[in-house]
Order: structure tokens, then sequence, then C-alpha cells
RNA sequence: GGCGGAGUAGCCAAGUGGUAAGGCAAUGGUUUGCAAAACCGUCAUUCGAGGGUUCGAUUCCCUCCUCCGCCUCCA
């Protein structure tokens, strides 16, 4: 498949280097609080890729880190009185939680940093005999930007505007640190009061790993210094990754990650996501507000990864209905298949055209489109025909990570039996041609939530709103 | 200020130098006691604004407006 890549910015054939099987990193959560939709347009892109390239039949080895352990983590474990062991494994717990009800496949490696720690401080170490970073007098470690010529070419920051930019900070940071210069990143951070109990030993004191080594360090560790593709939300590029390229390739050589994929951040309500405006949405936010994760997924999926994706509580509900039609389109098709031996199709009929759109750089709401047309084009099929369809249906919702909703059961366990009272009544009176009082029926049951729906024979309800 | 991205119907959103996918909503019809569901239709002479290049531009160029991201450890 083909994928734009943000360093050389064109579209580019992927394809595993070690010709088996596609290695890729993701940088994952920090865990200090519930992941918000925004996190989760990224991790689910990450999965529908890792999907796609499977469905492909490509094999992948995913590898996302947990960040435990940073200012934040620290501080709110801090804030709320516990370890900051405990701390994290509860939000890492919450998150996969989330994650399994997105469907999201699980990494095959999920390595946190605070497990890291002896291969950070042994890249740290490598980078300062290699004359690439330096500690300073307060026992903290600096990478040496100076010594690295490429810095800047993932983001297009040339020097002189690193310079620019950070001579506007200069007199909140100078009194702290003690750089070289003041684009230099922190490596190792000597410990300080604020950090509680959380610093490990190291050769230049005790302190706590800076971010950014973390995932330089667990990709050596699992992926060695050359791998398939580095990924992450916009945001990363810079300082982030641009940090982690300088810091992989002076400890280990290689070339370090060999394409970039960066995920555009969304937007809600056509503006910024922020806690003060109340629009930073959780999944348990949605669920309370009656939308499944399945709802939210086909959301975030509904654009472009590049381009920015305006959410609203609206698209959900949009959603809900469109995932409802491609149910039915699908249940339609596979009736149409009779009796014949299922086939397993080679290609994906008519929805060939949506497999395209998914392939030419993970062109989701394309592929979405293609689905639906394709439903189109596979109502005349019948017999094998219709069966080939189906299998490359399935296929394609596959990649796209999509569980489509059951037919509604008609659980009656659930319903009052009031309403199933008034059910009964108004189902008599409407035989009994009696409209007035039916419709007065069909009234007070929607004043008990519920909404009652006559079939030929027999009469469904179900709760109003739903 | 520097760098990068985006503005397509009421909403979400593809796409292209050759005349605008798809979904939601809306709406007409069939059906239904009426509804709902289902099924069959309709739904952008137009792609932020104004210029330019071209036989032809939404797509390329210029200017302007608006929004978003990064420029201190936010996906």
């Amino acid at each position: 498949m083909r994928l734009f890549d943000t360093l050389s910015r064109s579209e580019r054939e992927l394809r595993p280097i070690d010709g088996s099987s596609f290695r890729f990193y993701c940088c994952g959560p920090t865990v200090y609080g519930p992941a918000h939709i925004g996190n989760f347009r990224t991790f689910v892109i990450q999965d529908v890729l890792r999907r796609t390239l499977e469905t492909g039949g490509t094999r992948t080895l995913h590898v996302r880190n947990i960040t435990d352990v940073d200012d934040k983590t620290i501080r709110d474990s801090q804030a709320a009185g516990r370890s900051l062991t405990d701390f994290t494994a509860d939000w890492t717990g919450k998150f996969h939680a989330d994650c399994e009800k997105l469907g999201l496949l699980p990494p095959h490696i999920e390595p946190s940093a605070v497990a890291h720690i002896p291969q950070q401080i042994t890249m740290i170490e490598t980078l300062v005999e290699k004359g690439n970073a330096y500690a300073s007098d307060d026992g903290s470690v600096y990478f040496r930007i100076a010594s690295f010529p490429g810095y800047g070419r993932l983001s297009r920051l040339d020097a002189r505007e690193l310079d620019l930019g950070k001579t506007q900070n200069a007199r909140a940071t100078s009194d702290e640190y003690e750089k070289d210069s003041l684009s230099d990143f922190v490596l190792w951070k000597a410990r300080r009061p604020e950090d509680g109990e959380n610093f490990w030993p190291s050769p230049w004191g005790e302190g706590r790993p800076g971010w950014h080594l973390e995932c330089s360090a667990m990709i050596q560790e699992y992926l060695g210094p050359s791998f398939d593709l580095h990924s992450g939300g916009v945001d990363l590029v810079f300082p982030h990754h641009e940090n982690e390229i300088a810091q992989s390739q002076c400890a280990c050589g290689g070339h370090f990650a060999a394409h970039w994929f960066h995920i555009t951040h969304l937007l809600v309500d056509g503006g910024k996501m922020s806690k003060s405006l109340g629009n930073l949405y959780t999944l348990e936010d949605l669920a309370a507000k009656g939308h499944s994760a399945m709802e939210v997924r086909y959301v975030l999926i509904g654009a472009h990864y590049r381009k920015p994706l305006n959410f609203t509580l609206d698209s959900l509900h949009g959603a809900r209905e469109a995932l409802a039609k491609l149910a039915k389109g699908a249940r339609a098709l596979a009736a149409r298949i009779g009796p014949e031996a299922r086939l397993v199709s080679a290609d994906f009929g008519p929805f060939q055209a949506a497999w395209d759109s998914l392939t030419h750089d993970l062109n989701t709401p394309a592929a979405l489109g293609g689905i639906f047309t394709g439903l189109r084009k596979a109502a005349p099929l019948s017999g094998a025909d219709a069966a080939a369809a189906l299998a490359g249906l399935n296929r394609l919702l596959r990649a796209l990570g999509l569980v489509l909703p059951e037919e509604a059961a008609a659980d009656s366990g659930e319903i009052p039996t009031e309403v199933q009272a008034l059910a009964e009544t108004r189902w008599q009176a409407r035989l009994a041609k009696n409209w007035a009082e039916a419709d007065a029926l069909r009234a007070r049951l929607a004043e008990h939530g519920w909404a009652m729906k006559d079939g030929k024979d027999a009469y469904t309800l179900e709760p109003l709103g739903a």
C-alpha cells in the first residue's frame, strides 16, 4: 500500500525492510487520566493502518508504549495521594478497556517507560561517550543539538529558527537548567523535591529520564536501529520525534524510522477541543449520551487522517444510522447466498474501489463511500456471486475494524410489565379498530418512554430515543 | 513573527485541469387506520472572496478573509 511520509513529503510504498513483517512503533498514551476522542483518532487510524496491512497479507509487529513517568503522572499521582505505580496502573487499565471497546487490536508489544529505565540510562551513557550529550552541574544530562547536523529535517526547522524560538523562553528556563545551547533538550532530569519518591539512581546521580528518551530506548530494545514506520499525532513532530531521531541515530547508528506517519488533530464543533469549552469528550462522556464506541470509531475514520476532522454529536447520530444501513445491506447480501458453499473471494468484487481507496494513503472516508456504492452494485448478485461479494465486504470491514450492530433482539424481559400491559390493551383496541383509544394508548406508552410499532401480526416495543 | 495544514450542499465528508463519491438530515411516492419500519425516488450549474493562466479551474498561480496545528515534556 501507499502512504504519505512526513519526512520526504511524498507518498511511498510500504514494504517491510526485513522482508517478512512490517515493524512499526506508535507513541502511546501518557496514563494520568482518561484518553479523549482526540487521542483515539490517532490510535484508531493507526489500528486501521495495521489492519489494512494485515488484510493485504503483510505480517506486522506493532509496538506501542505506555508513558508512565513524566511531570503529569507524578503531579497527579501525588495529588491523588497514591503511588505512581498504582496510579498509572489504573489509568493504563482504563485505557485498555477503552481500546477494546473501540475494537483496537492490542499491540504485540506494549513496553512501559518505568520498566525500561536501565535501557534509557545505557543509551544516555552512549550519547555522552560519543560526545552527543553532556552532564550539567546539577546532575541533569542534555543532548547537544549542535552535534547532530540533521536536526530539524523532519519538522523543517533550521538552527536559526530554533534559536529564535527558544530565546523567547530563555528567562523561564535559564534559571533552572544549565544548557550549552537553549535548544538542547534534557535526557536525564536531576531529582527535584517535587518528584517525591519517583527517582532512580544513575551515573549522574538520582533523577528520572526525559520524555523523549523513553521511545528511543524502547525502539532500540524491540525494533533495533532501523525499522519500518513510526507514528503519532502531528503535535509530536516537533520536538518529540525530531529529538528521537537525533538520539537514536547518534546512539545506535541506522536510519531509525523508514517512514513517518502523522495523524492530524480533530476539532470539536469547528474549534479547538479543550476542557474549558466543555467539549473534551471521553468514551465515557459519549456513552452517557447514549453513543457506542463503535459509533465513535465510525466518526473517527470518517475523515482522511491528514485533514482536520470536525467532531460533532450530530455526526455520532449519522454514524449510528450509517452503521445500521451497512448492517442491513450485509444481511440482505447474506440472505441471497442460498445453500451454495461459501466462497472465499480472491478479490473485493464490487468493493474493489473501496479497497483501492484504503490502500492509497489510507483514504478511509473514500473507502466508506465505496462500501455503500459496492452494496448497491452487489444488489443484483445472488448465490456464489453474492457469497464472493460478501466475503469481500467482510474483509473490508475487518480492515476498517468495524463491527456491525446485530439485529435488535426483542428482549421482552427488559420491558416493564406496566408497559407490556398497556401495549397489549392497545393491540386489542387496534384489532377492534378503535383508533381513538389506540392512539391515546400509544401516547401513554410514549410517556413511559416506549414506542409501539405495529406489524402485520404482532407489534414491537422499543425504548424512545434509542 | 517563523513553519505547516484546512475552508466543498442544513451537517459530516471524498475527489479532480474537462465539467462535483458517500453518509446524516430534509423531502416526494409505495405501504400503513395513522405512524414507525421497509422499498423506490429527489436533493451543490457549484466547490471561502477577488483577480490571473487555460479551449476549459473547484482542481494551477497571485492577493485577501477565516479556522487549526507546531515553534517549552499536548494524539
